[in-house]
DNA sequence: TCCATTAGGTTGCAAAATGCAACCTATCTG
DNA sequence: CAGATAGGTTGCATTTTGCAACCTAATGGA
């Protein structure tokens, strides 16, 4: 777990919590990759066949989620394969999972268009998210903002 | 707002609403020019000062935004602006943000860094957002599963 | 009135990221 | 020992991104 990027790069906006995490995980297939390591996939294959991206940026975005303490890689029990598991850090970005897949159903999506729902143990759907303030009262993005560092 | 991507392009996964909300805004700045957007930018020249993002891709991801329903393109009041404001869609990414953000504060930062923070308008700090199952218990990524479409 | 400035772009070109397909190595399995 | 499986690497073409120069229209001050 190493919060840095690599070598030779820098953040976008060093002091902003939201650019970091999109430096981090905010390109075409980080966050599918970690969709579907929630959903159970563990083994390169997996992630190779349910995503249908290239095989050498498979390799590279593993590499690099592991780099940054998203995913932890092991030899799985059977000695040839490798096991690729969701870290405490990976695992805590499940509600931001959540919050782009119930933007997406409620804005991606035709009014005769279905999708996949994600369901708790029980076979439920999940209430919507939304911030709220100290209060616990609704917060909107109009009665918000953001303080910068002295 | 047009749910749909570009003539030309296909969704990654269509039936799924993680994958689509990163086809429209998973790339290096769309998601920073809809923060800064929802902190008050609405010119051209605002975005540009605040991201350094090159003018050329600033146009082109403008221009995206708004096609996707997520932006909003008006004439200023001083007949020479223009301004961006973000549509209905734009602010209900306001969630995602705050989720994507959260996460950045927690994972993606050294003990010893500050960090911008989000506040409410009495300037206090938001309480941390966490799914929730049907019946308001928390909800971790492990007790969740998702329900593909028949 | 004329000239500089501001705003919001466009264009050409170089560099970097992405994608495809072929190839490679080690390990099982029959 | 032959084939299949797993997890890669490599070379090359395509696409996306970034930089810098240029352009046009409108304003504003001397």
């Amino acid at each position: 777990m190493d919060v840095a990027l690599a070598a030779g790069s820098a953040w976008t906006d060093p002091a902003c919590p939201v650019a970091r995490t999109v430096d981090l995980i905010g390109d075409r297939w980080s966050l599918l990759i970690i969709r579907d390591a929630m959903d159970g996939a563990t083994t390169f294959t997996e992630f190779l066949q349910r995503l249908g991206i290239a095989r050498n940026i498979l390799t590279d975005r593993l590499r690099k989620l592991v780099e940054h303490g998203i995913l932890d890689k092991s030899a799985a029990a059977d000695g040839r394969r490798h096991t690729y598991r969701l870290t405490e850090a990976g695992l805590d970005l499940f509600t931001a999972v959540v919050a782009l897949r119930q933007w997406g159903e409620r804005h991606a999506f035709a009014p005769d268009e279905s999708h996949s729902v994600l369901v708790d143990d029980q076979g439920r759907e999940l209430p919507e998210l939304h911030p709220l303030s100290r209060d616990g009262a609704p917060l909107s993005a109009e009665a918000s903002h953001v303080r910068k560092i002295a």
